[in-house]
DNA sequence: CCTTTTGTTCATAAAATGTAAAAGGTATTT
DNA sequence: AAATACCTTTTACATTTTATGAACAAAAGG
């Protein structure tokens, strides 16, 4: 379940909105204190932000800056006044949606999912990847294509694993065999070799065996 | 450059706007004709589309559901009419952000701008240095120019990356030998000379054989 | 004990790299 | 200006490295 911290000083309208979140599938949690807000909300390691721009203690765009030197996470400036200046400025410092009281609810919520569903893609223990028309499931150890359900063993997931992190890349033998073999036991760098081949094998099935490009010398590539 | 598609049937609207992109650093393209418009966006393989919600022939909520069929592509929505049912609609059918017409135009920028940072970061970040007129992707080991792609081997990619770095600087022959192979086996000398052949009729296929200027006695140079 | 997965080995093929010889230039000396 | 010596480029060829696919052996897991 994702959680979404609420930031926040009307104490009336942030219970009402936890109901509310709540109740739609997600874990909301409150900022009760505003003394130390940056590190406390960086500490609550959410999944999406709700950021009032007026409150105590700390300016709302400057908590945004903060915790924007250090983290990407999904964050909703939230306002009373509707004011241009004021979401150009939350834009700016980098925030991802900008909300103004009293808000619509659906709408509100529309786009906590909508952010939720973009920044999953980019988490990258999330337990699905998309790659050009073929899924890879990681947590079930299959890809899906269409109706089309293959099976990978141990190797061949992280194999296709590493590869799609780093689509476009050149990954070098080397760092792939770091990857699947964590250094002690000395593997043969033919297995890797093989199990490259197994692999393509299995993408063969799905159309895809060519999106693997061998760069003699210096790796492989997911085009 | 990233490419900005406009999908908007006010022609002056559009003209402007297109004009405020490029100026700000977007490849923008207008799209003319709506008649095929699900396609010919596809087609355009942008990296951020602007989508007006009114169009002749198809609806523009419409565009956007099948366009989200197949593809995660950033989409900002465009609307004369300020409506929560249409904003609630097109955020459900995956847009990433809602603007009403007139719009600030520093405020669609920064949507625009923050949206793409998000999202580049889905294609893992290559490594490219530009020279001259073409690219040399370090990360794929090409020289991209315009349309044209060389594949370059482990130790051309090495010399001229290393001849980047250090344009406009004589290297002599001893430093890139060190560069190529490190210390040990001790490799003719001759051989480097080769090399720097072989690199040169690769970019004589591009046109930029001239490039690397020899510095008789000295080494190297990168114009 | 059987099946699946994983690792090893080997013959073959292909690409990249290195070597050597010949040819071409450039500067220096006479 | 011609001769010389030296450095660089080119070309062709040899060698080395690396990848592949198949078959087989070992290990893991039920």
């Amino acid at each position: 379940m994702q959680k979404i911290l609420i930031i926040e000083d009307d104490i009336k309208l942030r219970e009402e909105l936890k109901k509310f979140l709540d109740n739609n599938g997600y874990n909301t949690v409150i900022l009760e204190n505003f003394e130390n807000s940056v590190q406390d909300i960086l500490n609550e390691n959410a999944d999406l932000i709700l950021l009032d721009i007026n409150l105590p203690y700390l300016n709302g765009e400057y908590i945004l800056k903060e915790i924007r030197k250090v983290s990407n996470v999904p964050i909703i400036m939230v306002t009373s006044k509707d004011s241009e200046i004021d979401e150009l400025l939350s834009l700016n410092y980098g925030a991802d949606q900008y909300v103004t009281k009293p808000y619509n609810i659906q709408i509100l919520l529309a786009k906590i999912s909508g952010l939720l569903k973009r920044t999953q893609n980019i988490d990258a223990n999330q337990n699905k990847i998309k790659y050009n028309n073929f899924i890879l499931n990681v947590s079930k150890s299959i890809i899906e294509k269409d109706e089309k359900i293959i099976e990978l063993t141990k190797n061949e997931l992280k194999i296709l694993h590493y590869l799609i992190l780093n689509k476009g890349k050149i990954v070098s033998r080397d760092e792939i065999m770091n990857y699947l073999w964590d250094t002690e036991s000395y593997i043969d760098d033919g297995t890797l070799t093989v199990n490259m081949t197994r692999l393509r094998t299995k993408l063969e099935e799905i159309g895809e065996k060519d999106c693997i490009e061998t760069k003699r010398g210096q790796g492989y590539m997911l085009k």
